[in-house]
DNA sequence: TATAATTGACTGACCGGTCAGTTTACCAAG
DNA sequence: CTTGGTAAACTGACCGGTCAGTCAATTATA
């Protein structure tokens, strides 16, 4: 029997809570293990007793950040509103993700710059476009069978979509007093539905 | 008169491209000022005489990756090539730009990051955006004045435009070699088009 | 000969990681 | 309900390597 009752779970999420707040805030150099301490409310001394290393740390976050919530979005698949309306909702809730996430986002850069460099993190996000791809390529297909949108490429239809929405996450965030992320997303994919569903 | 020819121009730029090597294979923290001394031929010390701190180096380099070279897309919009055709050659372009940027991504990445904390840096590639979506503006505008393209708000499909290539380049980075980044803006582009000329 | 350019050994601040020691939580024996 | 034993949890002063930046000395150029 183990004398005191396990609290590391609990410190874990601590200490990564609060590397998060302040990679965020500073960026993975600058921020010292010192201020990691501060910010949990543990010691420098503790940080090393639950991670290997400052680096451990950035591991596990990176991990968590794309750490894929899938679930209410396979629900989409078999509801019963038309594959375009699902399209919608995909994107709004892919919009409103988006914008809970914006205080993480240099964070998030990191990561990604991080990635290009480092093949291991690079095949998490990799697994993340992915999965968020299939989804689409799922919904838009189901589109294609229902006599919805025009036969074709689901893939390729799939890629604009998903291009437009990362695409329009990069210009937001370098202006994102100046646009409105979720109306910018919906036009753009209403221009895409546009020639989804047009005849010519 | 000064005893020496100015050798400060060719020293500047040497220094800057081995930093611009240097940070872009280990990023901006792993590299050492001896690294690019190093790579660029000099000393530290002469590092040193043409910068004052390594950060320097770094803004100078943002400074030259973002230095907008728009004059050869600029003719687009005054060549007698049809709108659609206008915009398929200025997103080829730009395919045929960022394949050349491939080795220079991480860096780029870096930079996005560092900017996203740091107002000045945000500005200039806020700056960089803006001008290549004008020139959208201006080249749909002329589309739609032509009757190529259904009217419409032209910054609305600049946008989507914009987002497309932009997006475009982050599925393809985690992905190089599964995805050919020219197809698929192309037919992303193609599908917009389509929405852009469809009559319902 | 004057000055611009260059060098690289050196310095000192900084910080990731360590560890000897302390506290805490829990249990069993008295 | 003590008390004492035990191991987990925690602490922060300290160590040692690292590296941006300096500068006295040297070399090249006009």
């Amino acid at each position: 029997m183990s004398p005191k009752q396990d609290v590391s779970d609990e410190r874990k999420s601590q200490i990564l809570d609060a590397a998060m707040k302040t990679f965020a805030k500073k960026g993975f150099h600058k921020t010292r293990m010192s201020d990691i301490a501060e910010s949990s409310g543990l010691s420098k001394g503790s940080l090393y007793w639950y991670f290997d290393s400052k680096d451990a740390i950035i591991l596990k976050l990176i991990d968590r950040v794309f750490e894929f919530e899938i679930k209410d979005l396979t629900a989409l698949l078999t509801d019963d509103h038309s594959a375009e309306e699902r399209l919608y909702i995909y994107t709004q809730r892919g919009g409103q993700d988006i914008i809970k996430m914006l205080k993480w986002m240099p964070l998030i850069y990191d990561f990604l710059a991080l990635a290009l460099r480092q093949e291991t993190i690079k095949k998490s996000i990799r697994l993340y476009y992915k999965k968020n791809l299939d989804l689409l390529v799922t919904l838009i297909q189901q589109g294609i069978d229902a006599g919805e949108f025009n036969p074709g490429s689901a893939l390729e239809a799939a890629y604009a979509i998903g291009s437009i929405i990362e695409g329009s996450v990069m210009l937001w965030l370098y202006d994102p007093e100046q646009i409105d992320i979720q109306d910018h997303i919906k036009s753009s994919i209403n221009l895409l539905l546009k020639g989804l569903k047009s005849s010519n």
